[in-house]
DNA sequence: TGTTTTACATACCGATTCGCTTGTAAACAA
DNA sequence: TTGTTTACAAGCGAATCGGTATGTAAAACA
């Protein structure tokens, strides 16, 4: 009872889904390819046939919603862009956004954070994950280096990019780990204008907060 | 030919510390008891008559250096403590500086955030883990209420303490994934002070920066 | 001095693990 | 209609896992 080709495909996305289920809720290490064969209906054989191993399937789900390292410069230089800060800021609270509206790309963030060891046996995962975030970094320090004159005295377009790409992750990662923490879409706003109020002189706060 | 007492307690230091390396290369799950008897010269026998299993192996390594709960609100109450505020910078601060200067600090928190997968089987960790941010958070927006009205408008106490854990956090995930990214020491005042001049209206900037 | 306990090593257990090979029925191309 | 390829299922094998049970020599104690 050979399938069609199209339902390969349905094969194939079905277990991608559940494997992000099951990464998601017992780690990438401590879940099996039997089970993820067995959660999807199917066997180890169907599983094999589609990646090559378990890395290789992490990967392809990576890859599902990892952002292309030019998307981030075409999206921050558009020739409709504003002022290089007001982009960044904007960009910031997008990704946020995003990720509060998108359940998939929360799991897989999850996972990348929470549940899975960075180890040699993930290394392709590990190394395009570094990249992209000295690739984030590099383009944030891009932005800053623009609008230099506005920073604080003492504070470099280099540090600024770190101490905001080190206050990204923190948010992800506390909201990640406890989801009732806090309401990411309302507050991003209201955290990254803060810190964009101490690394610049004269940072106007364009939205309305809320205040509790 | 059996151990003296002290003999025992140094198998079952020695059993940690290689553990520790094991665990920091290599992941927690990605590795086995089998292997860290191995690699401190002795039997899974050893490991299983110091350690109930791995997960208690990995939690007494934690216990090692985890800050008792008390030790914190303490060092932040203390009678000689100056203004709540300055107080909870400097402790910001002398954390960081702590990591930088420890390195068994450095690898259980790198173990922590990078190499440990929070599952059902490591619940424990977990729990004590995640309390332990939550009572950090807890203590940062009670020194934030106290200096409550030196904080600009729009911000309330316990954004101000998010933001504060989400960048300590984002500032050592950063740090430990890539070790080259930044001198922690140098620059984690400079860090601190930039977010503390985003959440208060008049924070002065005490310590000297290094301005590159 | 004799007995008990300690600190392991050794051995065994069933359960998985991954990776590979082989089988197979049906889809697809000629 | 007849190969050929596809999309898996099924089975194999060696390795390894954690947990436990048992053996043992020497330390600790009475």
């Amino acid at each position: 009872m050979r399938r069609t080709k199209a339902d390969a495909e349905k094969t194939r996305e079905n277990i991608l889904a559940t494997a992000e289920q099951l990464f998601l809720r017992n780690g990438v290490a401590h879940t099996s390819l039997e089970q993820v064969a067995r959660a999807s209906g199917v066997t180890r054989g169907a599983v094999y046939w589609h990646f090559q191993n378990k890395s290789h399937l992490l990967d392809e789900m990576l890859n599902q919603v990892r952002p292309r390292r030019e998307q981030l410069a075409e999206r921050l230089n558009a020739p409709t862009a504003g002022h290089p800060l007001q982009n960044l800021r904007d960009l910031f609270v997008e990704l946020m956004a995003g990720l509060a509206g998108n359940e998939q790309k929360r799991n897989l963030l999850t996972i990348l954070l929470l549940r899975c060891e960075f180890t040699d046996e993930l290394s392709d995962a590990r190394e395009r994950h570094t990249d992209f975030i000295n690739h984030f970094i590099a383009l944030s320090e891009e932005q800053f280096e623009r609008g230099r004159a506005r920073l604080r005295p003492g504070i470099s377009p280099r540090l600024a990019a770190r101490l905001l790409h080190a206050t990204l992750i923190g948010m992800l990662s506390d909201r990640l780990r406890d989801p009732g923490l806090f309401d990411t879409l309302a507050e991003a706003p209201a955290m990254i204008d803060t810190l964009f109020s101490g690394l610049l002189v004269d940072w106007q706060i364009a939205e309305q907060r809320a205040s509790a």
